[in-house]
DNA sequence: CTGAAAGCGCTTACAG
DNA sequence: CTGAAAGCGCTTACAG
């Protein structure tokens, strides 16, 4: 062995060919599967191979190939936590892209992960890294404009999460209309709440927006009395939750009966709020979440809320990427069905125990 | 345009340098900010990648480099759910990984993530497979044999987490010794209980044994009663620990005043099988965790634990075996800090409010 | 400062 | 069935 190859003694195709004593080609094809190599010739490669413990580049192949098999995945991180609760919020973001490892395994790929801050300053660079790297994209909610993500589509296809499709990208999200319907009608068809009020999330988040237009019509139809706008505004997260109101109660504003949050995060930072001030949940104000994050069933009182199907959102949301990746055209705006969930935020008593 | 190139119109460094009119190793150096271009010939590159939104292959820069800037991740995937918590407790897994990625990211590295199914035939195989697509590995917690780490550490440098080092591989983990030394000492020597059992995780796991050991030498030290084996093995997950108590109250074996359980999961399966015999925590049993994962202080009574840095765990993983793919040696066993964290379920009484 | 050319480790027509 | 060779899209000495 004279030469020493590159950096590490790693091994190539070419040492398993000397080894083999066959060419790399029937190296390439016997570890493809292709052709119809000879037994012994197999056997050789077979051999050579186990005995290296030999493992293809990945990215010769990739190069040689056209196709990566990983796709890529963007979520924002969150910096500092000012609620003990929004830290496991988070995770919500980790449920999905479980759905997305999950669906990728199955179809021999692979994920590769990224993260931007909140206050990243260019997040269009990082994500077109990351286009680099991949066969596809996937981006969680709100992390490109319309302009970035056409930009970015140029380069590999594109799937956005709660987002909006785009001529250039696909979207897959949860039937928020549904949801939000359901659970006006729980809290005034129900339980018979006269005032009720609508704590926004993020004013450019579609899933936000979705749910505040039928909250809206359907309370309002409904002939419940409506608060929202600017002094309901929150942010999805707790804090955002609990400032609002801390700044009603501060104004000596009177609350509604019941304040349908926008997220399950933000209505932990309202009863927070609440609690601080000794307004009870539900007997004073009921209170409910959209999402069903993990942490929703274990606060006091377990909050009623509508779910999401996280996982089941990811690994479509792979799929809709795979098939686009391999050539099909598919459906450009997949939407899941939601369920809500009764727990006792909402003023239900105890429902039966392991519910649901 | 003549030739329709390869698959997509998938653009290359050729394009750019023929649009700014220089060739394509001028473009490459503006690019990696190598050597010194004239203003014009720098203008003239950048002008041409942004008007054609362009975008490296990173296959063929890994492979031109021998650096992927990629590091694997690979983990254990949960199958069914047994007790609704089980899922959640799962998410510490993300916990760390998130950890991996945080640090990854101020290197320029992403994550590759792969998860292998509990009841995976050749793990092996897969993490093989991802060598091939990275620079190096990040194992979680009883991935592969020694001898499959030695097989996957001749590719790619690796580093385990909660295991053993190698001499092929490095290692990082959280001080068990000391948690379970100080979770002991509580028990023992602050409530003064006289009996005590350890419900074990997985009798092959490094920190199961190490927690074990010290359980065993420093509760008999303080001259407590104490109860573990056979009858007393769990495996980390709550479906085990519940088991576990379910068997011996059907034996009509007395439990001790104390049950320190392997891990949180268990102690969430051992405090469920309590209530559901009608056995009060901590009154009649004081149970303890260990690792204190985000569900743990949701839990009624909340959970006395030990916490594992989980994300530091992940972060400093990441540093160690990115030094060692810069070439770097570092220590190859890392140990952590852990904390006791003391809440009711150990018999404590409420601690102050928004405590820890 | 800049370009032509070799090389990174694979895969895959194309001949034999 | 199998081998020689070209090509995938970059980076980087090496000359100029």
């Amino acid at each position: 062995m004279p030469e020493p190859k590159k950096a590490k003694g790693a091994l190539t195709i070419y040492d398993v060919a000397t080894r083999a004593g066959v060419s790399i080609a029937s190296v390439s094809r016997v570890l493809n599967g292709q052709g119809t190599p000879r037994p012994e010739t197999r056997e050789r490669v077979l051999r050579a191979v186990r005995e290296l413990s030999f493992v293809r580049d990945g990215s010769a192949r990739a190069l040689s190939n056209g196709l990566k098999e990983v796709v890529g995945v963007v979520f924002r991180r969150g910096d500092e936590t000012l609620f003990e609760d929004e830290y496991e919020s988070f995770l919500y973001i980790d449920v999905i892209n479980r759905g997305i490892e999950g669906e990728s395994h199955r179809r021999g790929f692979d994920v590769l992960m990224s993260s931007v801050a909140f206050n990243d300053e260019n997040v269009l660079q990082r994500v077109a890294a990351m286009a680099g790297k991949t066969d596809g994209l996937i981006l969680h909610d709100r992390m490109l404009s319309a302009v970035g993500i056409a930009q970015v589509a140029s380069i590999v296809p594109v799937v956005t999460l709660a987002g909006t499709p785009t001529p250039e990208s696909m979207n897959v999200r949860c039937d928020n209309e549904s949801g939000m319907r359901a659970l006006v009608r729980h809290l005034v068809i129900d339980h018979r709440y006269k005032s009720v009020a609508y704590l926004s999330g993020r004013g450019d988040s579609p899933d936000n927006r979705a749910r505040a237009r039928i909250f809206e019509a359907d309370a309002a139809a409904a002939g419940a009395k409506i608060e929202m706008g600017p002094s309901w505004e929150g942010n999805y997260s707790a804090a955002g939750g609990a400032s609002v109101i801390a700044s009603l109660l501060d104004a000596g504003t009177a609350l509604p009966r019941a304040i349908v949050c926008a997220s399950d995060q933000t209505a932990i930072g309202v009863m927070h709020a609440l609690a601080q001030r000794g307004i009870r949940v539900p007997q004073d104000v009921a209170v409910t979440g959209f999402d069903d994050v993990p942490v929703a069933r274990h606060l006091r009182p377990p909050l009623t809320t509508v779910r999401q199907p996280m996982q089941e959102l990811g690994a479509k949301a792979f799929e809709v990427l795979h098939s686009r990746i391999s050539g099909v055209a598919g459906d450009p705006d997949v939407v899941l069905p939601v369920q809500l969930v009764v727990r006792e935020s909402c003023g239900c008593a105890q429902p039966a125990r392991d519910g649901e």
